[in-house]
DNA sequence: GCCAACGTTGGC
DNA sequence: GCCAACGTTGGC
């Protein structure tokens, strides 16, 4: 199967693609959303790329790269009462929540914000535009082509 | 901090 | 299974 392309969410002020440079490879835990949780568990596969989205941000926007070196297994902070992401109804032998773990690959040189991508006609249908929410998303080979060529990357 | 959008829960 | 109430996300 060919390669996909993905957009993940994190809230800059708690984990951002600088965090990331530092740490170098970091599991994607905390998501508690199904529809996200089944990209994760059922679609992500190794080598896959997303671009790491700073979201509740001041701008929010596209700030870098990242891939998927292991693929969807339990998100153990389901488990732990003390963690903000506990949720007593994930069973350790049938685990509700699933994550990945990602790399750096690369930080934009400026944030390619959300603004910015409003104003690009052929991503209007881009899933972050269409539905906001959702934390970890598909993006289209076309759609990840279209921003690969922005001028914030190089 | 506000609030619209939208996901989840639970009573019926 | 419907849907009102409630909680969360996330832009602004």
């Amino acid at each position: 199967m060919a390669m996909r392309y993905w957009l993940m969410k994190s809230e800059p002020n708690v984990f951002s693609i600088e965090d990331l440079k530092k740490s170098k490879v970091s599991p994607w835990d905390g998501v508690r959303n199904y529809q996200a949780r089944n990209y994760m568990r059922d679609q992500m596969k190794l080598g896959d790329l997303a671009f790491f989205y700073h979201s509740n941000a001041n701008p929010s926007g596209i700030a870098g790269i990242a891939k998927v070196i292991r693929e969807g297994y339990p998100d153990h902070t389901a488990f732990d009462p003390k963690n903000i992401h506990y949720d007593p109804k994930s069973d350790l032998k049938k685990p509700t929540w699933f994550m990945v773990d990602v790399e750096f690959v690369k930080a934009a040189r400026s944030l390619i914000t959300l603004e910015r991508l409003k104003e690009i006609s052929e991503l209007k249908e881009m899933l972050l535009l269409r539905h906001g929410r959702l934390s970890v998303q598909p993006v289209t080979a076309k759609q990840w082509k279209i921003i690969k060529k922005l001028p914030e990357w190089r």
